[in-house]
DNA sequence: GTGCAGATTTGCAATAGGTGCAACTTTGCA
DNA sequence: TGCAAAGTTGCACCTATTGCAAATCTGCAC
Protein backbone atom coordinates (compact mmCIF):
# COMPACT_ATOMS: atom_id res chain seq x y z
CA UNK A 1 0.00 0.00 0.00
CA UNK A 2 2.47 2.58 -0.82
CA UNK A 3 2.35 2.11 -4.82
CA UNK A 4 -0.67 4.19 -5.23
CA UNK A 5 -0.24 7.80 -5.03
CA UNK A 6 -2.95 9.63 -4.36
CA UNK A 7 -4.47 11.77 -6.70
CA UNK A 8 -2.78 14.87 -4.76
CA UNK A 9 0.41 12.99 -5.46
CA UNK A 10 -0.12 12.32 -9.30
CA UNK A 11 -1.59 15.84 -9.93
CA UNK A 12 1.47 16.84 -8.23
CA UNK A 13 3.71 14.69 -10.19
CA UNK A 14 2.27 15.45 -13.37
CA UNK A 15 2.60 19.32 -12.50
CA UNK A 16 6.01 19.06 -12.03
CA UNK A 17 6.47 16.77 -15.02
CA UNK A 18 4.95 19.47 -17.11
CA UNK A 19 7.24 22.46 -15.34
CA UNK A 20 9.99 20.28 -16.24
CA UNK A 21 9.19 19.40 -19.74
CA UNK A 22 8.52 22.92 -20.56
CA UNK A 23 11.52 24.53 -18.92
CA UNK A 24 13.64 22.04 -20.71
CA UNK A 25 12.20 22.70 -24.01
CA UNK A 26 12.23 26.31 -23.84
CA UNK A 27 15.75 25.82 -22.67
CA UNK A 28 16.33 23.89 -25.85
CA UNK A 29 14.49 26.53 -28.05
CA UNK A 30 15.60 29.67 -27.20
CA UNK A 31 18.19 29.49 -24.43
CA UNK A 32 18.92 29.37 -20.63
CA UNK A 33 19.08 32.64 -20.09
CA UNK A 34 16.74 33.84 -22.57
CA UNK A 35 13.85 31.65 -20.76
CA UNK A 36 12.34 33.71 -17.91
CA UNK A 37 10.51 32.01 -14.78
CA UNK A 38 7.17 33.77 -16.42
CA UNK A 39 7.93 32.03 -19.95
CA UNK A 40 8.36 28.45 -17.90
CA UNK A 41 5.23 29.10 -16.23
CA UNK A 42 3.49 30.09 -18.88
CA UNK A 43 4.29 27.35 -21.36
CA UNK A 44 3.15 24.74 -18.48
CA UNK A 45 0.03 26.46 -17.63
CA UNK A 46 0.81 27.53 -14.07
CA UNK A 47 1.58 30.56 -12.33
CA UNK A 48 4.93 31.89 -12.17
CA UNK A 49 4.79 31.87 -8.22
CA UNK A 50 3.71 27.69 -8.18
CA UNK A 51 7.37 27.67 -10.29
CA UNK A 52 8.68 27.66 -7.08
CA UNK A 53 6.88 25.56 -5.32
CA UNK A 54 8.15 22.75 -7.53
CA UNK A 55 12.15 23.85 -7.80
CA UNK A 56 13.52 26.14 -5.38
CA UNK A 57 15.38 27.84 -8.55
CA UNK A 58 15.46 28.20 -11.95
CA UNK A 59 19.10 26.08 -12.36
CA UNK A 60 17.44 22.93 -10.29
CA UNK A 61 14.53 22.64 -12.73
CA UNK A 62 17.40 21.05 -15.56
CA UNK A 63 18.75 18.54 -13.13
CA UNK A 64 15.08 16.95 -12.38
CA UNK A 65 15.56 14.31 -14.51
CA UNK A 66 18.64 13.21 -13.45
CA UNK A 67 18.31 13.38 -10.74
CA UNK A 68 15.59 11.23 -10.84
CA UNK A 69 18.06 8.38 -12.32
CA UNK A 70 20.59 8.82 -10.10
CA UNK A 71 18.24 8.39 -7.25
CA UNK A 72 17.94 4.91 -9.02
CA UNK A 73 21.22 4.12 -9.38
CA UNK A 74 21.80 5.05 -6.06
CA UNK A 75 19.05 2.23 -5.28
CA UNK A 76 20.50 0.00 -6.69
CA UNK A 77 23.77 0.43 -5.17
CA UNK A 78 22.29 -0.10 -1.96
CA UNK A 79 21.43 -3.33 -2.06
CA UNK A 80 25.04 -4.79 -2.50
CA UNK A 81 25.70 -8.27 -3.43
CA UNK A 82 28.95 -10.21 -1.98
CA UNK A 83 31.07 -8.33 -3.71
CA UNK A 84 34.15 -6.20 -2.52
CA UNK A 85 34.06 -2.31 -1.68
CA UNK A 86 36.46 -2.12 -4.74
CA UNK A 87 33.90 -3.64 -6.89
CA UNK A 88 31.08 -1.79 -5.34
CA UNK A 89 33.35 1.05 -6.46
CA UNK A 90 33.57 0.31 -9.93
CA UNK A 91 29.95 -0.57 -10.36
CA UNK A 92 29.00 2.86 -9.02
CA UNK A 93 30.96 4.60 -11.47
CA UNK A 94 30.09 2.57 -14.57
CA UNK A 95 26.12 2.44 -13.39
CA UNK A 96 26.62 6.67 -13.18
CA UNK A 97 27.77 7.27 -16.60
CA UNK A 98 25.51 4.84 -17.71
CA UNK A 99 22.83 6.65 -15.80
CA UNK A 100 24.28 9.76 -17.98
CA UNK A 101 24.62 8.22 -21.16
CA UNK A 102 20.69 7.13 -20.99
CA UNK A 103 20.01 10.46 -19.68
CA UNK A 104 21.38 11.33 -23.38
CA UNK A 105 19.95 9.94 -25.35
CA UNK A 106 16.43 10.70 -23.54
CA UNK A 107 16.68 13.77 -24.14
CA UNK A 108 19.06 14.29 -26.84
CA UNK A 109 22.50 15.28 -26.05
CA UNK A 110 21.81 18.81 -27.39
CA UNK A 111 19.95 19.72 -24.49
CA UNK A 112 21.71 18.67 -21.64
CA UNK A 113 24.95 19.62 -23.39
CA UNK A 114 24.09 23.11 -24.19
CA UNK A 115 22.70 23.89 -21.03
CA UNK A 116 26.07 22.26 -18.90
CA UNK A 117 28.09 25.45 -21.16
CA UNK A 118 25.76 27.50 -18.95
CA UNK A 119 28.51 28.54 -16.30
CA UNK A 120 25.87 29.22 -13.40
CA UNK A 121 24.61 25.26 -14.41
CA UNK A 122 28.41 24.09 -14.38
CA UNK A 123 28.50 25.37 -11.22
CA UNK A 124 25.03 23.68 -10.08
CA UNK A 125 26.54 20.11 -11.49
CA UNK A 126 29.41 20.54 -10.21
CA UNK A 127 27.88 21.12 -6.28
CA UNK A 128 25.61 17.75 -7.47
CA UNK A 129 29.35 16.23 -8.17
CA UNK A 130 30.52 16.50 -4.66
CA UNK A 131 27.14 16.01 -3.04
CA UNK A 132 27.40 12.81 -4.60
CA UNK A 133 30.89 12.30 -3.43
CA UNK A 134 29.88 12.57 0.18
CA UNK A 135 27.55 10.13 -0.73
CA UNK A 136 29.85 7.54 -2.34
CA UNK A 137 31.97 8.39 1.24
CA UNK A 138 29.11 7.47 3.29
CA UNK A 139 28.56 4.57 1.13
CA UNK A 140 32.30 3.39 1.84
CA UNK A 141 32.24 4.08 5.20
CA UNK A 142 29.48 1.85 5.85
CA UNK A 143 31.00 -1.31 3.16
CA UNK A 144 34.36 -0.97 5.15
CA UNK A 145 33.84 0.09 9.42
CA UNK A 146 37.37 0.50 9.59
CA UNK A 147 38.50 2.38 6.79
CA UNK A 148 40.46 5.60 8.05
CA UNK A 149 38.88 8.68 7.20
CA UNK A 150 41.42 10.48 5.20
CA UNK A 151 41.00 6.97 2.93
CA UNK A 152 37.32 7.07 2.72
CA UNK A 153 37.28 10.83 1.70
CA UNK A 154 40.63 10.29 -0.83
CA UNK A 155 39.14 7.48 -2.53
CA UNK A 156 35.80 9.00 -3.30
CA UNK A 157 37.42 12.32 -4.29
CA UNK A 158 39.67 10.19 -6.68
CA UNK A 159 36.64 8.14 -7.89
CA UNK A 160 34.77 11.25 -8.52
CA UNK A 161 37.78 12.94 -10.40
CA UNK A 162 38.16 9.94 -12.66
CA UNK A 163 33.76 10.22 -13.64
CA UNK A 164 34.22 13.81 -14.04
CA UNK A 165 37.25 13.22 -16.08
CA UNK A 166 35.33 10.78 -18.47
CA UNK A 167 31.65 13.46 -18.68
CA UNK A 168 34.21 15.68 -19.66
CA UNK A 169 36.41 14.20 -22.60
CA UNK A 170 32.82 12.46 -23.73
CA UNK A 171 31.32 16.04 -23.69
CA UNK A 172 34.40 17.21 -25.98
CA UNK A 173 34.40 13.85 -27.74
CA UNK A 174 30.65 14.20 -29.02
CA UNK A 175 29.16 11.42 -26.63
CA UNK A 176 30.52 8.62 -29.66
CA UNK A 177 29.49 5.04 -27.61
CA UNK A 178 32.20 3.46 -28.42
CA UNK A 179 34.78 5.87 -27.59
CA UNK A 180 33.07 6.59 -24.46
CA UNK A 181 33.43 3.28 -23.48
CA UNK A 182 36.85 3.26 -23.79
CA UNK A 183 37.65 6.16 -22.16
CA UNK A 184 35.44 5.17 -19.31
CA UNK A 185 37.61 1.68 -18.51
CA UNK A 186 40.60 3.64 -19.37
CA UNK A 187 39.73 5.93 -16.30
CA UNK A 188 38.89 3.34 -14.02
CA UNK A 189 42.28 1.58 -14.60
CA UNK A 190 43.93 4.99 -13.28
CA UNK A 191 41.31 5.55 -10.58
CA UNK A 192 42.30 1.65 -9.31
CA UNK A 193 46.21 1.80 -10.25
CA UNK A 194 47.36 5.20 -9.78
CA UNK A 195 48.54 8.03 -11.85
CA UNK A 196 51.93 5.26 -12.25
CA UNK A 197 49.86 2.98 -14.50
CA UNK A 198 50.28 6.38 -16.94
CA UNK A 199 53.35 5.62 -18.12
CA UNK A 200 54.01 8.75 -20.03
CA UNK A 201 54.08 10.33 -16.95
CA UNK A 202 57.19 8.95 -15.61
CA UNK A 203 59.32 9.06 -18.64
CA UNK A 204 60.32 11.78 -20.61
CA UNK A 205 60.56 15.55 -19.15
CA UNK A 206 60.96 18.41 -21.74
CA UNK B 1 60.18 49.26 -16.54
CA UNK B 2 57.11 46.75 -16.09
CA UNK B 3 57.42 46.70 -12.02
CA UNK B 4 55.87 50.22 -11.61
CA UNK B 5 52.45 50.22 -11.92
CA UNK B 6 50.80 53.85 -12.82
CA UNK B 7 49.18 56.00 -10.64
CA UNK B 8 46.20 54.88 -12.45
CA UNK B 9 47.16 51.40 -11.98
CA UNK B 10 48.20 51.89 -8.15
CA UNK B 11 44.66 53.34 -8.03
CA UNK B 12 42.88 50.90 -9.35
CA UNK B 13 44.19 48.23 -7.32
CA UNK B 14 43.87 50.17 -3.96
CA UNK B 15 40.21 50.39 -5.10
CA UNK B 16 40.12 46.68 -5.91
CA UNK B 17 41.37 46.20 -2.54
CA UNK B 18 39.52 48.43 -0.73
CA UNK B 19 36.45 46.30 -2.10
CA UNK B 20 37.68 43.02 -1.58
CA UNK B 21 38.77 43.96 1.55
CA UNK B 22 35.29 45.55 2.96
CA UNK B 23 33.42 42.76 1.48
CA UNK B 24 35.76 40.09 3.22
CA UNK B 25 35.29 41.76 6.69
CA UNK B 26 31.12 42.35 6.13
CA UNK B 27 30.69 39.16 4.95
CA UNK B 28 32.93 37.51 8.22
CA UNK B 29 30.44 40.30 10.29
CA UNK B 30 27.11 39.85 9.25
CA UNK B 31 27.29 37.12 6.60
CA UNK B 32 27.30 36.66 3.06
CA UNK B 33 23.69 37.12 2.08
CA UNK B 34 23.04 39.63 4.83
CA UNK B 35 25.45 41.75 3.05
CA UNK B 36 24.51 43.30 0.28
CA UNK B 37 26.38 45.16 -2.97
CA UNK B 38 25.27 48.31 -1.58
CA UNK B 39 26.60 47.60 1.64
CA UNK B 40 30.10 46.45 0.25
CA UNK B 41 30.50 49.91 -2.20
CA UNK B 42 29.48 52.12 0.95
CA UNK B 43 32.06 50.48 3.01
CA UNK B 44 34.47 50.86 0.57
CA UNK B 45 33.53 54.39 -0.07
CA UNK B 46 32.40 53.64 -4.26
CA UNK B 47 29.56 53.76 -5.99
CA UNK B 48 27.43 50.43 -6.37
CA UNK B 49 27.74 50.36 -9.97
CA UNK B 50 31.38 50.49 -9.58
CA UNK B 51 31.73 46.98 -7.83
CA UNK B 52 30.80 45.89 -10.78
CA UNK B 53 33.38 47.03 -12.95
CA UNK B 54 35.77 45.72 -10.55
CA UNK B 55 34.47 42.27 -10.05
CA UNK B 56 31.58 40.55 -12.27
CA UNK B 57 29.72 39.65 -9.70
CA UNK B 58 29.80 39.22 -5.48
CA UNK B 59 30.56 35.54 -5.39
CA UNK B 60 33.99 36.20 -7.22
CA UNK B 61 34.92 39.23 -4.54
CA UNK B 62 35.54 36.15 -2.38
CA UNK B 63 37.96 34.71 -4.17
CA UNK B 64 39.81 37.29 -5.26
CA UNK B 65 42.46 36.88 -2.46
CA UNK B 66 43.04 33.11 -3.02
CA UNK B 67 42.98 33.70 -7.16
CA UNK B 68 45.94 35.80 -6.91
CA UNK B 69 47.92 33.10 -4.23
CA UNK B 70 47.14 30.35 -6.93
CA UNK B 71 48.60 32.85 -10.05
CA UNK B 72 51.51 32.25 -8.20
CA UNK B 73 51.62 28.69 -8.01
CA UNK B 74 50.84 28.50 -11.76
CA UNK B 75 54.41 30.79 -12.25
CA UNK B 76 55.89 28.24 -10.51
CA UNK B 77 55.25 25.19 -11.98
CA UNK B 78 55.94 27.02 -15.03
CA UNK B 79 59.20 26.67 -14.82
CA UNK B 80 59.74 23.09 -14.13
CA UNK B 81 62.98 22.21 -13.66
CA UNK B 82 64.64 18.67 -15.23
CA UNK B 83 61.70 16.90 -13.04
CA UNK B 84 58.95 13.83 -14.10
CA UNK B 85 55.72 14.95 -15.10
CA UNK B 86 54.42 12.84 -11.91
CA UNK B 87 56.52 14.95 -9.83
CA UNK B 88 55.48 17.93 -11.17
CA UNK B 89 52.00 16.79 -10.73
CA UNK B 90 52.70 15.97 -6.82
CA UNK B 91 54.81 19.26 -6.65
CA UNK B 92 51.46 21.37 -7.52
CA UNK B 93 49.44 19.57 -5.63
CA UNK B 94 51.08 19.83 -2.22
CA UNK B 95 51.93 23.69 -3.71
CA UNK B 96 48.40 24.36 -3.95
CA UNK B 97 47.30 22.73 -0.63
CA UNK B 98 50.19 25.22 0.48
CA UNK B 99 48.64 28.13 -0.62
CA UNK B 100 45.37 27.27 0.90
CA UNK B 101 46.86 27.26 4.19
CA UNK B 102 48.33 29.91 3.56
CA UNK B 103 45.60 31.53 2.71
CA UNK B 104 43.69 30.48 6.35
CA UNK B 105 46.64 31.70 8.17
CA UNK B 106 46.65 35.11 6.47
CA UNK B 107 42.74 35.96 6.07
CA UNK B 108 41.34 33.60 9.26
CA UNK B 109 40.26 30.53 8.59
CA UNK B 110 36.92 31.57 9.89
CA UNK B 111 35.89 34.10 6.84
CA UNK B 112 37.16 31.84 4.24
CA UNK B 113 35.61 28.27 5.96
CA UNK B 114 32.30 30.06 6.57
CA UNK B 115 31.89 30.92 3.67
CA UNK B 116 32.83 28.20 1.74
CA UNK B 117 29.61 26.95 2.95
CA UNK B 118 27.37 29.08 1.14
CA UNK B 119 25.81 26.95 -1.66
CA UNK B 120 26.67 29.40 -3.83
CA UNK B 121 29.99 29.77 -3.05
CA UNK B 122 30.57 26.01 -2.93
CA UNK B 123 29.07 25.94 -6.30
CA UNK B 124 31.80 28.81 -7.61
CA UNK B 125 35.19 27.08 -5.86
CA UNK B 126 34.22 23.84 -7.80
CA UNK B 127 33.87 25.92 -10.75
CA UNK B 128 37.07 27.21 -10.11
CA UNK B 129 38.46 23.63 -9.68
CA UNK B 130 37.57 22.67 -12.81
CA UNK B 131 39.51 25.64 -14.54
CA UNK B 132 42.09 24.38 -12.54
CA UNK B 133 41.47 21.00 -13.61
CA UNK B 134 41.87 21.66 -17.42
CA UNK B 135 44.75 24.22 -16.18
CA UNK B 136 46.86 21.04 -14.89
CA UNK B 137 45.49 19.25 -18.14
CA UNK B 138 47.16 21.38 -20.20
CA UNK B 139 50.43 21.67 -18.58
CA UNK B 140 50.22 17.66 -18.58
CA UNK B 141 50.00 17.72 -22.58
CA UNK B 142 52.59 20.01 -22.40
CA UNK B 143 54.96 18.12 -20.21
CA UNK B 144 53.74 15.00 -22.29
CA UNK B 145 53.37 15.66 -25.78
CA UNK B 146 52.43 11.97 -26.48
CA UNK B 147 50.16 11.63 -23.66
CA UNK B 148 46.69 10.26 -24.87
CA UNK B 149 43.70 12.64 -24.07
CA UNK B 150 41.66 10.21 -22.21
CA UNK B 151 45.43 10.13 -20.07
CA UNK B 152 45.59 13.59 -19.64
CA UNK B 153 41.90 14.28 -18.31
CA UNK B 154 41.64 11.18 -16.26
CA UNK B 155 44.78 11.85 -15.26
CA UNK B 156 44.22 15.31 -13.81
CA UNK B 157 40.59 14.53 -13.14
CA UNK B 158 42.08 12.10 -10.33
CA UNK B 159 44.60 14.51 -9.21
CA UNK B 160 41.99 17.02 -8.67
CA UNK B 161 39.66 14.78 -6.92
CA UNK B 162 42.32 13.85 -4.67
CA UNK B 163 43.03 17.48 -3.41
CA UNK B 164 39.75 17.85 -3.26
CA UNK B 165 39.61 15.27 -0.88
CA UNK B 166 42.57 16.69 1.11
CA UNK B 167 40.61 19.90 1.58
CA UNK B 168 37.17 18.57 2.47
CA UNK B 169 39.29 16.35 5.17
CA UNK B 170 41.16 19.16 6.82
CA UNK B 171 37.95 21.71 6.65
CA UNK B 172 36.29 19.69 9.08
CA UNK B 173 39.04 18.36 11.01
CA UNK B 174 40.10 22.10 11.62
CA UNK B 175 43.12 22.60 9.68
CA UNK B 176 45.59 21.35 12.63
CA UNK B 177 48.97 21.37 10.17
CA UNK B 178 50.17 17.71 11.54
CA UNK B 179 46.71 16.44 10.31
CA UNK B 180 46.67 18.20 7.43
CA UNK B 181 50.29 16.97 6.42
CA UNK B 182 48.94 13.38 7.57
CA UNK B 183 46.49 13.48 5.01
CA UNK B 184 47.64 15.06 2.57
CA UNK B 185 50.77 12.27 2.50
CA UNK B 186 48.55 10.04 2.54
CA UNK B 187 46.04 11.20 -0.57
CA UNK B 188 48.61 12.13 -3.18
CA UNK B 189 49.60 8.06 -2.40
CA UNK B 190 46.29 6.76 -3.28
CA UNK B 191 46.65 9.30 -6.27
CA UNK B 192 49.72 8.24 -7.08
CA UNK B 193 48.82 4.08 -6.86
CA UNK B 194 45.08 4.29 -6.72
CA UNK B 195 42.43 2.89 -4.58
CA UNK B 196 44.07 -0.67 -4.81
CA UNK B 197 46.34 1.07 -2.09
CA UNK B 198 43.57 1.27 0.15
CA UNK B 199 43.42 -2.29 1.51
CA UNK B 200 40.14 -1.78 3.19
CA UNK B 201 38.55 -1.75 -0.29
CA UNK B 202 39.66 -4.79 -1.19
CA UNK B 203 38.43 -7.45 1.99
CA UNK B 204 35.84 -6.94 3.64
CA UNK B 205 32.46 -6.79 2.47
CA UNK B 206 29.61 -7.50 4.77
C1' DG C 1 50.85 74.67 -16.98
C1' DT C 2 47.05 73.74 -20.16
C1' DG C 3 44.13 70.93 -22.64
C1' DC C 4 42.60 66.96 -24.96
C1' DA C 5 41.74 61.86 -25.51
C1' DG C 6 40.94 57.94 -23.17
C1' DA C 7 39.81 55.56 -18.92
C1' DT C 8 36.98 55.52 -14.64
C1' DT C 9 33.23 56.44 -11.81
C1' DT C 10 28.62 57.26 -11.08
C1' DG C 11 23.56 57.87 -11.25
C1' DC C 12 19.41 56.25 -13.32
C1' DA C 13 16.33 53.12 -15.09
C1' DA C 14 15.07 48.56 -16.13
C1' DT C 15 15.14 43.30 -16.18
C1' DA C 16 14.77 39.20 -13.70
C1' DG C 17 15.39 35.75 -9.90
C1' DG C 18 13.67 34.80 -5.45
C1' DT C 19 10.78 35.30 -0.92
C1' DG C 20 7.00 36.32 2.45
C1' DC C 21 2.26 36.72 3.01
C1' DA C 22 -2.56 36.32 2.77
C1' DA C 23 -6.55 35.07 0.03
C1' DC C 24 -8.54 31.48 -2.78
C1' DT C 25 -9.22 26.61 -4.51
C1' DT C 26 -8.85 21.70 -4.49
C1' DT C 27 -8.42 17.24 -2.30
C1' DG C 28 -8.66 13.72 1.50
C1' DC C 29 -11.48 11.95 4.65
C1' DA C 30 -15.14 11.56 8.16
C1' DT D 1 -21.95 17.12 2.64
C1' DG D 2 -18.43 19.82 5.18
C1' DC D 3 -14.15 20.86 7.31
C1' DA D 4 -9.08 20.92 7.61
C1' DA D 5 -4.91 20.27 5.20
C1' DA D 6 -2.44 20.98 1.05
C1' DG D 7 -1.71 23.38 -3.07
C1' DT D 8 -2.08 27.61 -6.07
C1' DT D 9 -2.00 32.31 -6.99
C1' DG D 10 -1.53 37.41 -6.95
C1' DC D 11 0.95 41.06 -4.89
C1' DA D 12 4.52 43.75 -2.89
C1' DC D 13 9.28 43.79 -2.19
C1' DC D 14 14.30 42.92 -2.03
C1' DT D 15 18.48 42.39 -4.46
C1' DA D 16 21.77 41.18 -8.19
C1' DT D 17 23.15 42.60 -12.59
C1' DT D 18 23.33 45.32 -16.85
C1' DG D 19 23.00 49.23 -20.38
C1' DC D 20 23.49 53.94 -21.07
C1' DA D 21 25.08 58.48 -20.91
C1' DA D 22 26.77 62.29 -18.12
C1' DA D 23 30.45 63.69 -15.00
C1' DT D 24 35.36 63.09 -13.44
C1' DC D 25 39.98 61.96 -13.37
C1' DT D 26 44.65 60.67 -15.35
C1' DG D 27 48.42 60.30 -18.78
C1' DC D 28 50.70 62.66 -22.02
C1' DA D 29 51.80 66.16 -25.45
C1' DC D 30 52.54 70.82 -26.47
Amino acid sequence: MDDRPSLRERKKLRTRQAIATAALRLFAERGYEETTIADIAAAADVAPRTFFSYFPSKEDVVFAEIDDRLAEVAERLRRTPGETPMETIRRSIVDVLNAIVTEHADYGAVQVALVLERPALRARALQRMTDAQEAIEALLRDLCPGISEIDAVAASGVAIGGMQAVVAHCRRGGYDPLAMRTALDRAVDIVEHGLVSVEALSSPSP
